[in-house]
DNA sequence: GTGAAAGCGCTAACAG
DNA sequence: CTGTTAGCGCTTTCAC
């Protein structure tokens, strides 16, 4: 392991030029730079960024915590943070918080240790420990596909409210009157409830009066939709469609109609939310809401280095979200 | 953001104290340890790893470097490295190499320029390039699901051939007799060439002549699956089920047999190769081989840290696969 | 028990 | 154009 100690000595010349050539910054003969450049190649010099960034203050890396989930939707998203942080000189590491999000505080806490410049949060719930640690450390945070209500932390996000209105109106448009609500979190100020509200909302404006026994709540994952699908079976529920609050709690919903010889979409319509690749890699296809994730990678990570380079305020945005056609759902008549 | 120092002026002792106590190494006055731990809080003081490891020479850091795929088959594989970091007291960093595992050798120079202790590489490819670069700059590396054919780098991963073996063994012992091979790269000497190896075995063993035009090659994807039944579709190839590559690539398959209104597992059975979370999600569930994903991580962050804290030699291991049965394998009878 | 001092590898003035 | 020097925040002898 080389230092630009051991390449000034063997290229006779100071530490400082050394550095200087390594980091381009120009001020030296062309002879001396050839000279930097074939020794450092020579002794198999690479730097080392802990030093580097000890002395900078700066480390040119962003930190991304994302939870571990089944369904990976974060991967588009990492791909835009990528795209952007490679362009603008920055490194980007990467941090599983766990499928529980259990280990996010832990896991900021690493991220400040290493003094990366700034965060990204992928879709967890942050709680007022996580915040406080945020904001007591002045760690420049944006994060993506979640927010926290009562603070200014920025986000990139959709609206979940208008994208499950949106979603439960196509159902609506397409002849149903009796949709299910699978999946949602009540207690989830940030998913759950505007997503619950935007599909009541639907209801409304169509003139459908909303009825309790539609409501299977859940944790917006596989399970929930398995068991949604098995209580509205249990206690025999009429609806004709079920809206889902994810892809993955789509594909328990359809699971378990299956389980019970349910044909989708023939007897039973199910849409998904999220957009995941998955979504098109399932058959019957499902139709869902699209986010656009690679895009929020793209949006968030610009917002974090503008703000990290230049003292940016970084501004929250609302994406707009698609709907994504697909073939879980088939108009009802009569 | 406090330093030892700052603590250090403000408790009234040295820095050297206060990094005893910090590090919790003995070797102070019970009065001493409660004014600095007193001190440290008030002046909400975070340790800066950048600054220890440089001086340590020895982050408690390991990299890991992942492909970005759609099926997100390398998350358990991450909780299984976590989850003994966490215990032995070492952090995880990790980096995707895009989809393409284009940059493979720019993110393992990063990770060397951080200093990591060790680096795992899930399922990727390595060439000359990389495997040199490790081997010169002396990095400690341990390879999950994938190895370097003639070179000594260890690995953690089930054996392809006899994995392939056993799923296109099941299809025979169930009653096929013509059986597809969809997705393989046959240039690929890590994946490809032993799973159609093993799936050729089995043939033959079971007395079956294999067909050239059983084969449809592809690079693993959910592409390669639809192109496969494409093409078995418009050369009218005669086959009762498809042994395809991963999982990824069976939901291709099973996706363009629906399209073509072709019912699973009735009129064609297909197995995928993975065991992902999703093989149980989908609709019918996939009959697979299963990876012990989970155990991976778990024996190769155990060999790295092994390897780094006491210089053990790490050992290459092969892990049992298991035959997961699902719905979309039926017997063929006549 | 505690402190002084010497760096880890590097950058960034400041001189020349 | 190039070198000297003073640290970045921390650990770790070695004295006291």
């Amino acid at each position: 392991m080389a230092t630009i100690k051991d390449i000034a000595k063997a290229a006779g010349v100071s530490i400082a030029t050394v550095s200087r050539v390594i980091n381009d910054l120009g001020g030296y003969s062309e002879v001396t730079y050839q000279k930097v450049k074939a020794v450092s190649k020579e002794l198999n010099y690479t730097k080392n960024s802990l030093a580097r960034s000890l002395v900078r203050k700066r480390s040119q890396t962003i930190g991304v915590i994302m939870p571990t989930v089944p369904t990976s939707f974060s991967n588009p998203i990492i791909d835009g943070i990528e795209e952007v942080a490679e362009q603008l000189n920055f490194d980007v590491i990467i941090s599983h918080t766990g499928s529980a999000s259990k280990y996010i505080l832990q896991k900021i806490i690493r991220m400040n240790e290493f003094k990366v410049d700034g965060l990204i949060i992928i879709s967890s719930q942050l709680s007022q420990v996580e915040t406080a640690y945020l904001e007591k450390n002045d760690i420049k945070t944006i994060l993506v596909s979640t927010m926290v209500p009562d603070s200014d932390l920025p986000y990139i996000k959709v609206d979940d409210y208008s994208a499950m209105y949106a979603i439960t109106n196509y159902l609506i448009s397409i002849g149903h009157r009796r949709i299910g609500l699978a999946g949602p979190n009540l207690q989830d100020k940030v998913a759950g409830q505007p997503r619950f509200a935007g599909y009541k909302k639907a209801l409304i404006d169509a003139g459908i009066k909303f009825q309790d026994e539609w409501i299977q709540t859940g944790v917006f994952d596989f399970t929930s939709g398995r068991k949604a699908v098995r209580n509205y079976l249990k206690d025999a529920i009429d609806i004709s469609c079920i809206c889902c609050v994810s892809d993955e709690c789509a594909l328990g919903a359809i699971s378990e109609a299956a389980a019970n010889n349910i044909i989708i979409p023939k007897e039973l319509s199910i849409t998904g939310y999220d957009g995941t690749s998955l979504a098109k890699m399932v058959s019957p296809t499902l139709t869902t809401i699209k986010q656009p994730f690679f895009q929020m990678g793209i949006q968030s990570c610009s917002e974090l280095i503008a703000c990290i380079n230049d003292g940016k305020v970084m501004k929250s945005q609302l994406l707009n979200f698609s709907l994504e056609l697909g073939q879980t759902t088939k108009e009802k008549r009569g």
